[in-house]
DNA sequence: CTTGACCTTATAGTAGCTACAGGGTTTGCA
DNA sequence: TGCAAACCCTGTAGCTACTATAAGGTCAAG
């Protein structure tokens, strides 16, 4: 099959799946004699596979490694592919609670205004040039 | 003040403080003799306006706009201000939904190997592989 | 024989920095 | 006076994971 039809069948772009490859993620094909790619079932499920680890948003070194995994002997133990996961679900859970921070004091600050006013009277605004002069502010310095 | 005074006032690198003027953000300070950026009082207050946004994960463009109400006639209505906050909560949001619905997958695949077993015989490999080859999958198809 | 839908490579752009390389300047000390 | 450390300058390239061109080659239908 050619690269549009790997596209359309995997929901993925063209220019993307060939960025994949330039990465090492997807061994390259075989070409036509025109020069054009010719996919096989391997390589639509090796897409797949990375794919769905994208969809975990695992970062592509991560998913180069957890796809080699299986050029490793099988008897291998299999602790570092637990390491990536785990180690995936740190940072996700990192960045909600970063987030989560985040989001409280963006609603503090929001809280500064609440009716339709100027510029001059907007409490956002002034809460925010009032913490650049050093001052406490309401989103950060809550005590 | 130099530049590296006022990076180390604010906590904030000489080169971003570079890459802000660069960008618009900050400026241009007067020149020493030799060339050297020479800082006064208001640009440390418009880094720290700027740096104050950025802790709340205002993007450099919006950060932009909410410098640039400084300028405008003090008599305007401040809605413009509101709808940027209101943009930044709601991206953030969605991130946090986002991050969760990833973090629950990511243990509902994490799941599938909670004894120390070989490659062969890992789940969390074997779900992977699965996903790879069209079958339902433990992260995303939970009915 | 031409039109349109494909395909190819190479290059540059996105956000927000960060890290050089390759220089000039200033300050302090022997 | 000489020299080294600690500053500063510009310009460029790198990071992630794509995305978007530009400029061209190929193939099937009408
Ligand atoms: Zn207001
Ligand atoms: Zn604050
Ligand atoms: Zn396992
Ligand atoms: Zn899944």
């Amino acid at each position: 099959m050619q690269i549009g039809e790997l596209a359309k069948r995997t929901g993925c772009e063209s220019e993307t799946i060939r960025y994949y490859e330039r990465e090492g993620l997807l061994p390259a094909p075989a070409r036509s004699s025109s020069g054009y790619r010719r996919y096989e079932q391997r390589h639509l499920e090796q897409l797949a596979f990375i794919l769905h680890c994208r969809s975990l948003g695992m970062p592509l070194a991560d998913i180069r490694l957890l796809a080699g995994f299986h050029q490793q002997p099988a008897a291998e133990p299999c602790d570092r592919v637990n390491a990536l996961i785990d180690q995936q679900i740190s940072r996700v859970h990192s960045q909600i609670e970063a987030l989560q921070r985040l989001e409280q004091q963006l609603l503090l600050l929001r809280a500064r205004c609440d009716s339709p006013h100027t510029l001059a009277d907007c409490g956002i605004l002034k809460t925010l040039d009032d913490a650049a002069s050093g001052d406490a502010c309401a989103c950060h310095d809550t005590p």
